[in-house]
DNA sequence: TAGCCTAATTTGGTCAGACCAAACTAGCGA
DNA sequence: TCGCTAGTTTGGTCTGACCAAATTAGGCTA
């Protein structure tokens, strides 16, 4: 079981982000909140804490109130994509292509100033998505493995951060799209191949050439998936449990 | 004056930061703590929240344990170049390198799909950095805004959210930097000129090509300063109140 | 002596009730 | 109608307490 203020803080968020609390408005107190979860005062506030922390509110003597989305830190995309049964194919395409130009940015850096070692290592998680079999989860997971070494890998910390943060965002919710993933597997096979050579001679260009289709790709490949698995929703056939 | 959960949570983030308490340490108890910092449990259970928020620490019971930098929030960037009187090079500069990715991205996104409105208000931005004369500290204030609005309009949430936080936790640090840079106006000029048609022209290339340039100005101009600053402070000279 | 298992202690999670200062509101008076 | 004031509400902090889980210490067994 979650914990108290971690309820509290959950049944807030959705509020605010289903627009039951208009920006600007102000929050019921800590004391009517209270009341309402049947919780202490001093667990409404951690709960407030954390929306404060979100950046979804601001804490003020006299009273919280909602704050613009726009305002709020990368965390909230976690919840936006959650709000939904199906997260929003708009959102994640965001998030691929932001993801996308980082990784282009790390993969330089690391063709640039990596050490061999580090090269290989890259490599060498490289390699399950052209000799190995993977279904569906593990070949996802494999992508995420691979990139998040590449960023890891670039020294780039605020890179990393950010990075992990939006997989870290993204991964949980996108868990009911596996059903309705095709990957296709023979061209990631061949690109990580390419992404191999290319890495080995430290050819920057031909990486970077190298990750403009590999995010192509993926992005197309995600995005079929929302689409399809929206569609299904929307018109349940007997392929929803395939 | 700030609330005391703030002064609680700021000190154990530095020592968190500055390596006080090693990675995977349990930190003193709540108890220990809100004794040390002649607090209130609660108070002190606050601050460990914002904490815990931060990414730099987990929350258990059985004790609180220091988390790897690597694993923390975005938001730890600002705490990071806080650390230091002069913040750190190498960080500004790798944030520099996000940045620049990003907004390269939000540019193209503009250039394609933003309405003539949108467009006219960023060009709008760019006017001060080729007509007016603005002081060093007025000109660092445009070009964000400008960023911000391209970045904005790009209605890339995700991509609008990294790109405030990162303002938001580089220009409180920069301050200091004032005094020290040294900016080509000409060349900033002419490349918000550049920026200009290049975006009424609808022209993705050209905007790209702007943008590479205006990131590499971008980048030299803040690394100087930072160098510069550096040094005065190893060696200071009567420049230092210049 | 080495290793395991139990019991005491410590720790975070939650609760109740209270006081203060700042912000807000309603009502009074000019 | 406007402005000021008193009362109320709100967040910030504090004291002290109980519970369950985790940790630790100790004793017991092999």
């Amino acid at each position: 079981m979650t914990t108290k203020h971690e309820q509290i803080a959950a049944g807030l968020i959705n509020n605010i982000l289903n627009g039951r609390y208009g920006v600007g408005e102000r929050l019921p107190s800590e004391r009517d909140l209270s009341a309402r979860f049947d919780a202490n005062r001093g667990s409404v506030r951690e709960a407030m804490k954390k929306l404060e922390q979100l950046g979804l509110a601001v804490i003020q003597p006299g009273g919280a109130r909602v704050k613009d989305k726009e305002e709020a830190s990368l965390d909230v995309i976690g919840h936006l994509l959650a709000q939904s049964e199906m997260p929003d194919g708009l959102l994640i395409d965001q998030i691929l292509v932001v993801i996308n130009s980082l990784i282009s940015v790390a993969a330089e850096q690391v063709t640039e100033f990596a050490s061999d070692v580090e090269i290989d290592a890259v490599c060498g998680l490289a390699r399950p998505l052209y000799e190995r079999e993977l279904d569906e989860e593990a070949h996802t997971l494999a992508r995420f493995e691979l990139m998040t070494a590449i960023m890891q890998t670039s020294k780039n910390l605020p890179l990393y951060l950010i990075a992990r943060t939006l997989f870290q965002q993204v991964l949980p919710n996108i868990t009911g799209l596996h059903d309705y993933l095709t990957t296709d597997r023979q061209q990631y096979a061949s690109l990580a191949l390419q992404l191999r050579t290319a890495l080995q001679k430290r050819d920057v260009l031909a990486v970077r050439k190298t990750f403009t289709e590999f995010s192509d790709l993926h992005r197309q490949t995600v995005m079929r998936a929302v689409s399809d698995a929206r569609a299904n929703l929307a018109s349940p056939s007997q392929e929803a449990t395939s």
